[in-house]
DNA sequence: AAAAAAT
């Protein structure tokens, strides 16, 4: 898809492929007077925001990785009387050229995409009310949030005034690459408060204070930086947290967020939060209502939420051994032109262990998991973002936000389930995982192992809870099959 | 009992 609604990745893949056609987005005008209605009723408007009125420029369509966006409703909720106009241009936005030029010239943006049309007058008009926003994966909420970002700072205060927390460091060092790439004529400063080096402390506590004017970070290192007054939090103006479900999940960040949250508060009562993710359970969403006040929202429904450019299949396996032989002789030899693939498992052990068997075949592949030193984590990431490694096995540590464009399959080795409740599938994890796949609309396909009756009791539950039913491979050890399978996909 | 971030 055009990289109008990208967000990150296109820094390393655009300069070693082919440039991607891109097809226009034309968002209609109607949207806006839609997007304001107010309900008589209540101080809440509520509205069916029908935004799948975009034209693409057939020419282009030439890419076979390339497919219509789906059609999808995001809904709109706006409290008080603040009116909101959908930005049809960036111009609309009030940018400063240099802002401007960050995103024609190294974007390569031509219009907003649908979520950053409708959240970045959210976000940048006053009262600067807080947000949450929902939208599909590779839609483009990144660039919504570090736009927001990069326009709410005030260039000649050289202090932090926007604070962005992500749940692991790849992702924060992925968010600085977009914010550094789009804000490259403003002169802002930034930094990335990430642990420095594995095994020696010593340097990350004489880390000096921080000045920068925009902090991305994950959410222990910014909670020490900020007890230890190195980061200031006085001049703060906007909060965002990235992966905001999972941010403020009671098995997530939760208590890291919430201290976050109530240290910028107590000193900076104006500072805008902003809470993005392409999932918000209706736990979260209620607890989130809590945290944060005279909020806007924009919503997805979970049944609208799978992306249609993706095809799901499942495959049945006897035992242990058949999956190794799918990966290998299934995805591993016939997968060589199909772009990088992503092999997701639930455990460091299991990704140990598959990484092994598939090394001891004298396959090429690369692990990663939290418990490898910070220097192998970001060279894995690296080699495999540069395009040097084509298979990628990965703990949920990838799950979210990690975007390469080149990923066209993704496999869960392993069914995403709670850890609670192992009988309960993990629906915010699988969305996520396979939405790693198909980035900004692209085409990709998933293979979900199913080896026992669990496993098929987890995927049914899967398909039923997002109302999108997942072909059956016939037989495992059937190459037609999943050649047929991948060029349904639009992969061979 | 998991993953991740950190202490």
């Amino acid at each position: 898809m055009a990289d109008v609604t990208e967000t990150t990745g296109a820094s390393t893949s655009e300069d070693k492929q082919p440039v991607v056609p891109e097809p226009k987005r034309l968002w209609s005008e109607e949207v806006e007077d839609e997007e304001v209605q107010q309900s008589t009723s209540e101080e809440k408007a509520v509205s069916e925001l029908n935004v799948d009125a975009l034209a693409i420029d057939e020419n282009k369509k030439v890419n076979k990785f390339l497919d219509e966006p789906e059609d999808s409703r995001i809904q709109a909720v706006t409290t008080g009387d603040t009116p909101y106009t959908s930005a049809s241009t960036f111009e609309d936005l009030n940018l400063s050229p240099e802002l401007l030029k960050g995103l024609y010239v190294e974007m390569k943006f031509h219009k907003p995409s649908k979520i950053q049309a409708i959240s970045l007058p959210m976000i940048m008009t006053p009262p600067y009310k807080d947000l949450i926003a929902q939208a599909h994966n590779g839609s483009g909420k990144t660039t919504c949030f570090v736009l927001g970002m990069l326009s709410r700072v005030d260039p000649k205060l050289q202090r932090p005034q926007a604070l962005c927390i992500c749940p692991t460091r790849e992702l924060s060092i992925q968010n600085m690459e977009v914010l550094l790439k789009m804000g490259k004529y403003t002169g802002i400063s930034s930094e990335c408060a990430v642990p420095i080096e594995s095994g020696n402390n010593d340097r990350s506590r004489s880390r000096p204070p921080i000045s920068a004017q925009v902090v991305i970070g994950t959410p222990g290192t910014i909670k020490r930086l900020m007890s230890q007054k190195k980061l200031g939090v006085a001049d703060m103006k906007v909060l965002v947290f990235d992966e905001a479900d999972h941010m403020l999940a009671k098995d997530g960040f939760q208590d890291d967020s919430l201290r976050i949250m109530k240290d910028i508060q107590r000193f900076n009562s104006h500072c805008q939060v902003l809470l993005f993710s392409a999932t918000f359970d209706e736990a979260v969403k209620n607890f989130v209502s809590k945290v944060v006040k005279d909020y806007n929202q924009l919503f997805v429904k979970k049944e609208d939420l799978s992306l249609e450019s993706l095809k799901q299949y499942k495959v049945n396996l006897p035992d242990e051994l058949a999956k190794i032989q799918v990966v290998r002789d299934r995805i591993l030899e016939l997968g060589e032109n199909i772009g990088q693939i992503i092999i997701f498992v639930n455990t460091k052990h299991s990704a140990k262990m598959l990484h092994q068997s598939l090394v001891d075949l004298g396959y090429e592949v690369t692990t990663i998991h939290g418990a490898l030193n910070l220097e192998d984590r970001d060279k894995i990431v690296k080699e495999f973002k540069d395009g040097l490694t084509q298979v990628l096995i990965s703990t949920d540590v990838l799950a979210r936000g990690f975007d390469q464009q080149q990923v066209n399959l993704v496999i869960n080795y392993d069914l995403p389930v709670k850890f609670e409740n192992r009988s309960e599938p993990h629906y915010e994890v699988y969305l996520h995982r396979i939405g790693r796949a198909g980035r900004f609309g692209r085409k990709g396909a998933v293979f979900n192992f199913i080896m026992t009756d669990h496993d098929l009791m987890i995927m049914r539950k899967i398909e039923s809870y997002f109302n999108s039913p997942v072909a059956e491979i016939p037989s495992w050890n059937s190459e037609e099959d999943f050649k047929v399978a991948l060029k349904a996909a639009g992969l061979l």
